[in-house]
DNA sequence: GGCTAATCCTTGAGTACTCAACTGTTGAGG
DNA sequence: CCTCAACAGTTGAGTACTCAAGGATTAGCC
């Protein structure tokens, strides 16, 4: 073991190999410059971005904080401090409905939507420039497709472990 | 700004909205269950995985720290770290080369090739099964050539910022 | 040869999460 | 009703990073 490369290991190669290592190399890649562009020009990182859209593409442009984590692929423990923190940057409010009084809505303010309207303008050329623009429309519905088969997987696999509970 | 969703922000829809937001989710959905099972089955992050694998890649088993970040992508502080955890569980070893005392090489051990092994089976199983299980050999090829273009892009966008430093 | 700049790594401080334990609230069954 | 289970959210502790500052070592240059 001291001489060259540990041998048996040289599986996963090409074209497999490309597919997977990219993926992880162009996520790493693109989001943390995407992340950098919303922090620069708005203050505002990639996941209160995400957050910020997904209240204003709900009705009311509010969510409970359980749904908001599910769609931002967050925990309700994550969901609680990054709320927090745009509430204290006057960007969301916080709801307590009084005819359900163990849910709380997270509420996006005329400055959240303010700002995500500039940010919104950024992040977009930004997912453009980074990642459709070497995307022919063919690649992009197909690549849809495979995303789409793929959460349909990891999801029925996650209800049969939820059920085996 | 009481009624219904915020208008103004319609943009990205199909089947470009799929094409990136599908690629976020799953990158979520796939790694995180990777990272689980490593831990579950061999006590090992994702990020101990990779830093290992590349070590094991690398002739005599050893890389600079540096060398070791840019292949996990990630910061020297972060790797200084990273490789502390691992040398604590007696997986890799730090060598200091005479001949060039402010170079630290990180290498494989004998431990940590046995770990690996075995990790290395569960991954490219887990990879299979939630990744490429989904793609047909086409489209592979098709994905690696899109993350290469997209790589290439960012890396000529990246030293034309350094240029201009 | 000795100053300077560049390189390599580490460290302290901060950020952004996760998980598990907890509190409070509601709904459903006897 | 009253209890008990399920649900919604928060919190404390821990993890895994980042960034920027700093110390040590080496290389370039006159």
């Amino acid at each position: 073991m001291s001489g060259d490369p540990v041998k048996g290991l040289e599986q996963l190669r090409p074209p497999e190999g490309d597919a997977w290592g990219g993926f992880l190399a162009v996520h790493a890649l693109v989001t943390r410059a995407l992340d950098a562009d919303l922090r620069a020009r708005h203050g505002l990182s990639l996941s209160a971005y995400e957050a910020l859209l997904k209240l204003a593409w709900a009705p009311g442009g509010s969510l409970r904080m359980n749904e908001l984590a599910q769609k931002c692929l967050l925990t309700p423990g994550g969901v609680t401090r990054l709320v927090a923190s745009l509430v204290a940057d006057g960007l969301v409010e916080r709801e307590l409905p009084p005819d359900n009084r163990r849910v709380v809505l997270a509420k996006i303010t005329d400055a959240g939507v303010r700002v995500l309207r500039s940010a919104h303008k950024t992040h977009l050329a930004g997912v453009r420039a980074r990642f459709m623009q070497h995307l022919d429309d063919e690649t992009a519905e197909r690549l849809g497709e495979v995303w789409r088969r793929i959460r349909e997987a990891q999801s029925t696999e996650d209800s049969a472990k939820r059920r085996a509970r």
